[in-house]
DNA sequence: GTTGACCTTCCCATAAGTGGAAGGAATAAA
DNA sequence: TTTATTCCTTCCACTTATGGGAAGGTCAAC
């Protein structure tokens, strides 16, 4: 299957699925005259995994770690769970982060008139100190 | 003052403070023989300003239009506010979207027993569909 | 034989910086 | 006066995970 069939079945761009294949996250059968990607079922799943470890905001270093656990029978589920920690305690922290950021900008905005007149809470809180 | 007791003053780093300064959102002025800037106080509170608007994550571009609305006596408030509603509701997307990662990635690690065995919730949850 | 739809690689751009190299400038010590 | 140190300058490359587009090869149909 080319690359063109392999993004329609997995939704992913085939920019993306090259890339993907430059970091040798998939390493599809190439054409040895033209050069071009042959990728099988397996490949797909390995696509798919990638998709969906991705939408989980896991890096592409992280998804290269999985996979390969994905691919060992002999894995430890400890090691994923490690992996899956890591990157859980990432979320957490630029969650609260974000929810700290909004609340912030949130006060300041409301107590913005956000009228014609020049006096606005937001401005001074960038000016002052 | 030279860039890097501008540095100290504002906590901004030297690099930092030239990317302003190439983005022309602080424009200080040139010793014409050396090429050394040199920041007024005016410079430095616009520094303060842009190093906190950045903390609560404006961007570059949103930045520079607070900055022109600070230094405009005759501004109207609702020209600030609009700029930080886009943004509230820009962190209010984000933090959504991060919220419901997180709980997706918390239930699966919850579920991985985090042992020596294979067995993973957290692989299968990737590798389905 | 020529379209048109594929495929390839390569370069550029994104945001907001960080790191480092090469070289000029200011000051202090030897 | 020369040297050393510290500061300053510009320029280039790197980061993440893609997207856009150019230039050119391949394959099927007409």
């Amino acid at each position: 299957m080319l690359i063109g069939e392999a993004s329609k079945q997995t939704g992913l761009s085939t920019k993306t699925i090259r890339f993907y294949c430059d970091r040798d996250l998939v390493v599809p059968h190439r054409d040895p005259f033209t050069g071009y990607r042959s990728f099988t079922e397996s490949d797909l799943t390995k696509l798919r995994f990638l998709k969906k470890a991705r939408q989980l905001d896991f890096s592409i270093k992280d998804c290269a770690e999985l996979l390969i656990l994905y691919e060992q029978p002999d894995r430890s589920s400890l090691d994923v769970k490690i992996i899956a920690l890591k990157k859980l305690r990432e979320l957490d922290a630029k969650a609260n982060a974000l929810n700290s950021l909004r609340n912030q900008l949130k006060l300041l905005v409301e107590r913005c008139s956000g009228d014609h007149r020049p006096d606005c809470p937001i401005l001074e809180a960038l000016a002052n100190k």
